[in-house]
DNA sequence: TATATTTTGCAAGTCATTTGCAAATTTCGC
DNA sequence: GCGAAATTTGCAAATGACTTGCAAAATATA
């Protein structure tokens, strides 16, 4: 594996939410260059190494942000004041998504889920 | 109501899935800039006349797409093959949605949900 | 180590959407 | 209805997240 590819692989690894590939370019803006980072992130998605979401927030707009592939897939909750996320646990819609599929008479591949507000922390500090 | 504002909100009411700012242009290609276009969306959903989500699709990219406000928000299925949308219904996860944020102690403020795949009509033509 | 294959950096391109600005339209007060 | 004042529009250029062509650099293979 190339250079280029293990660190973006590290970096999402060791993050415990969400990385966009904004955050990771300049993470390496010195080492490499921003059409590196985005061939290495699909390189890694097709791969299999990584998941990925698109995610619109008021303050950073429309992002893809990756996650390390882990088997089950997870959904996150987005702070629109710390721009941090939580994660939400494992998937807990299989049972609705598949009640919908069978009503319409779907063939349903994937789905994408996530919430927004404000969260613990930025609470308790008063936003 | 100005006529590009109206000629817009027509468009999305008349509608019966959810329509993207560039179909919009298109439709109106000859009577509006896109600039307008795009003014008269923002006008109408600050207004309260629109709601909208944002949905990654293989084939059109990420676009964000306008419906009608009517209350309650519904989710959307997008075929891959044909790229029209099937109506899901009533948004169902409020529940799950309630018991996430308890959980972690959130002020969820809005949630996107959207689910992709092959609709009814495309599997019964063999997609 | 020499050669074939793959990956990278750089620069330019794409595409959805936004913005500055002067001209055109709409709104208001009369 | 009519003209000034406020708002909206068209056009052209800008933005921002990616994507791509291509020749050079790195890596794999023999
Ligand atoms: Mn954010
Ligand atoms: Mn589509
Ligand atoms: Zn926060
Ligand atoms: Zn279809």
């Amino acid at each position: 594996m190339t250079k280029a590819r293990m660190h973006v692989l590290e970096s999402i690894s060791r993050a415990k939410e969400p990385l966009s590939a904004r955050q990771l370019c300049e993470r390496y803006a010195q080492e490499h260059d921003p059409a590196t980072i985005y061939r290495a992130l699909h390189y890694l998605e097709e791969k299999g190494s990584l998941d990925s979401f698109i995610l619109h927030c008021s303050e950073h707009g429309t992002e893809r942000y990756y996650v390390v592939h882990a088997g089950e897939h997870r959904h996150w909750f987005h702070c629109e004041h710390c721009h941090r996320f939580t994660d939400l646990g494992l998937c807990r819609f299989d049972t609705l998504v598949d009640q919908m599929s069978k009503e319409k008479g779907l063939s349903v591949t994937s789905h994408t889920f996530y919430a927004t507000g404000i969260c613990k922390e930025c609470r308790d500090k008063g936003f």
